[in-house]
DNA sequence: CCAACTAGTGGATGCTGTCCACATTTTAGT
DNA sequence: ACTAAAATGTGGACAGCATCCACTAGTTGG
């Protein structure tokens, strides 16, 4: 009853172009968000968009490839979450003390992220074979993780926190450190982990990445 | 054909008591090696074990409850691991140097098992929902990997590599470290990596928790 | 203005987890 | 030892899922 078009004449390709694909996008967000990757189902996601499961099949070659899209967007919006993180975070680019504070936003945003949406975090994970990680630097877009936690280190290098020597390839123990701790508390055998136990592993964990920036 | 019983008399509870279960558990341990959690589908493994789908909710509630005991065995597969990779350094207790070989090789393990046997991996860390981690101790089980990791950690402490002040609570920094690299270079987007750049980022992530151990 | 393309529909197939009713074997109580 | 009860497996069914094929109605480029 979207319409009242003459009885038998059925509403197709009625949507603005690219409206479903989106449509379907977002569902699968929702979803995503809800329960983890495993609940991106295609018919629900369809469902949703109010179009009939085949329609999805004009998009994308197959539940994996959706659920692909939805996971490079929930990716973005944690890239997201960690800009506008390190953005809160005033101080002149080169202060040591600043430069500090950003690299500790980054962790905290990611944890946060974690802890608040953690279907989102597990989808922005959760890539089906193949796919390859979104080349960074697009149009417009938020850089992703990596290349936040490499900018902020080279600030501390830059500010002499962090010698070069030591710089050099420090943005894989130090992402490992804060992607193990939001996996095993989010996910994984430490989840159900009262708040006051899980701030004091953040505390425990930012102190321990500290000892290797001097 | 397994028997010249008399036709017509169907073949029933003739295996031994616990048999059908256990063969379920380790059906699905194949499953899981060879697909991760995912992988372990119920009718897959009845049909493994030679018995009828329903038969298997005589031994589980639900897939999950399966999934579940798979999961747990394929944790002790880790535990299992670990204390091999452990118990091949030499050295007695104490000894700072045998010490820090043994924390090295608990991490070594952790992470070989990780590359080795990603499907066996993921699927220990995928407890679907309740089903809290297995109390330790139980009747000469291996311990679980975080135990053996405290217990190393507390060798640290006695032979005076780790004082006391830095020994509380370090095991969950160190554990994540490991896991998150574990994590990020099998099923992450660091996936897919050369060998050379994987041995690379232990080397690196080794000399990362080394900081931490003064 | 028409032909080709795009994006939707309808219907079907095989797989999955799970439920109910039933049969048989094993165990336990007397 | 004999029987009642509990365990264990079977058969058949259902709904939901991903996916395939054939078809059609709008859209668009020549």
């Amino acid at each position: 009853m979207t319409s009242d078009r003459p009885a038998g004449e059925t509403a197709r390709a009625r949507r603005p172009r690219g409206a479903v694909r989106g449509g379907l996008v977002a569902a699968g967000l929702e979803l995503a968000r809800a329960g983890g990757p495993d609940a991106v189902v295609l018919r629900e996601a369809v469902r949703m968009v109010g179009v009939v499961p085949n329609a999805a099949y004009r998009h994308f070659a197959d539940r994996d490839e959706l659920l692909a899209a939805v996971s490079a967007a929930a990716m973005r919006e944690l890239a997201a979450r960690m800009a506008a993180g390190v953005a809160r975070v005033r101080g002149k680019y080169g202060d040591p003390a600043a430069a500090r504070r950003r690299l500790g936003a980054i962790g905290r945003a990611y944890l946060q992220f974690a802890a608040e949406e953690p279907g989102l975090f597990a989808t922005a994970f959760a890539l089906p074979r193949q796919h390859a990680y979104q080349a960074p630097g697009g149009t417009g877009q938020d850089l992703l993780p990596l290349d936040q936690l490499r900018a902020v280190l080279d600030e501390l290098a830059d500010a002499g926190v962090l010698s070069r020597q030591r710089r050099a390839g420090i943005e894989y123990p130090i992402w490992s450190t804060v992607h193990g701790l939001a996996v095993l508390t989010g996910q994984g055998p430490l989840r159900d982990l009262p708040d006051a136990t899980r701030s004091h592993l953040e505390k425990l964990t930012s102190a321990f990445i500290g000892e290797a920036l001097t």
